[in-house]
DNA sequence: AAAAGCAGAATGAACGTTCAGTCACCGCCT
DNA sequence: AGGCGGTGACTGAACGTTCATTCTGCTTTT
């Protein structure tokens, strides 16, 4: 038999991005699972765990994607051009996790403080990033959170777009390349 | 007597700013606005119909603060400062009305359709102004959901951030012109 | 045969909504 | 002026539904 725990964190996940969050009884999410609604507390305390468990599943697979061929010895700007890059590729490869995170990441079921911890792992290399760039004067001198809204905010919103309208909308014209550029420039001093 | 439909209005508002909307009940509501369950359903049909009025009620207020002193036959310059200016004063000066919003938008209990529809008023001279600029060949060709989303996105974040370190944070030091001044640059190509 | 895994009916709490009754107010009749 | 009846805003207990969680007993594994 298949891993029930990944089965089940599947289904939560197919369920959310289908009928959003709020419309996810666990009886469903069961049904969808081809499991009996207790099977689900074999393998989470609660419904909170089970999403928390989910968002942390995410930001793991995001994490890995992200840091796919980084280098830390490299130049600023071909280590923004990886991270970022990454970033964008995999949003726009995976329009599923993209949007669970969209509605995960804004959902009051999950807490700030666990967020913060999901996400840790892949700040680590970003923070990192930014204040490098400051420091050579490079970067605006602005709070991280606001440059990473700035910058993962813009390329969530292209990917969203280009997922909704793939033909007409007018990024389709621009290379992965500008893109990445357009969100250096936003934080370029 | 007081107008009892603002009163359950600005009582909905009050409580969703400080327990979040998933966590405000009918009963609390009406405690909070003094009144009974039931009085409730005299001015709205449904709990989804209260909160929309809340939204529309939202965008209207936040409309009129940005058209004040708007002037359609001045440079693109000038009536940039003034939109974005105007929004950024005002939700800088109206924490309440910043976090209602930051809930509501997000929020799963008003459809797509109902955020435009409310928004749209609001979006008229923008999107005017933002044609005017990329007719222009200032602005970037970039769908203005997208634009948006890079500005407005910050100015609340800059917001935010600022009510909730007023004292630290790094934003406080800029003039209200250079972060307008920062939008700017994000939308110029 | 013992143990563990599993299903799904049962449970009880929470919530949106309803509705029968109360109360304050106002115009009208005596 | 003072009682009377009608009106409708208002109340809050009660209702029915939904949902997370638990429990009981069946099935599979060891």
């Amino acid at each position: 038999m298949i891993d029930k725990r990944q089965q089940i964190l599947d289904a939560t996940a197919d369920m959310i991005v289908e009928y959003g969050l709020q419309a996810c009884p666990m009886s469903k999410i069961s049904a969808r699972a081809n499991c009996g609604a207790g099977t689900i507390y074999r393998y989470f305390e609660t419904k909170q765990d089970l999403v928390f468990a989910l968002f942390i599943d995410l930001f793991q697979k995001l994490t890995v994607a992200c840091s796919e061929g980084y280098d830390e010895t490299a130049p600023l700007r071909t280590r923004f051009e990886r991270l970022w890059g990454n970033y964008y590729r995999y949003i726009l490869a995976n329009p599923n996790q993209r949007a669970l995170m969209e509605q995960l990441i804004s959902s009051p079921a999950i807490c700030q403080q666990q967020k913060d911890e999901a996400i840790n792992g892949m700040m680590q290399q970003i923070d990192h990033l930014l204040e490098d760039g400051k420091q050579q004067g490079v970067f605006k001198e602005l709070p991280n959170s606001l440059l990473n809204t700035v910058t993962f905010g813009t390329l969530s919103m292209m990917a969203k777009k280009q997922q909704q309208f793939p033909d007409t909308h007018p990024c389709g014209a621009c290379t992965e390349g500008e893109i990445i550029g357009l969100c250096w420039d936003a934080l370029k001093r």
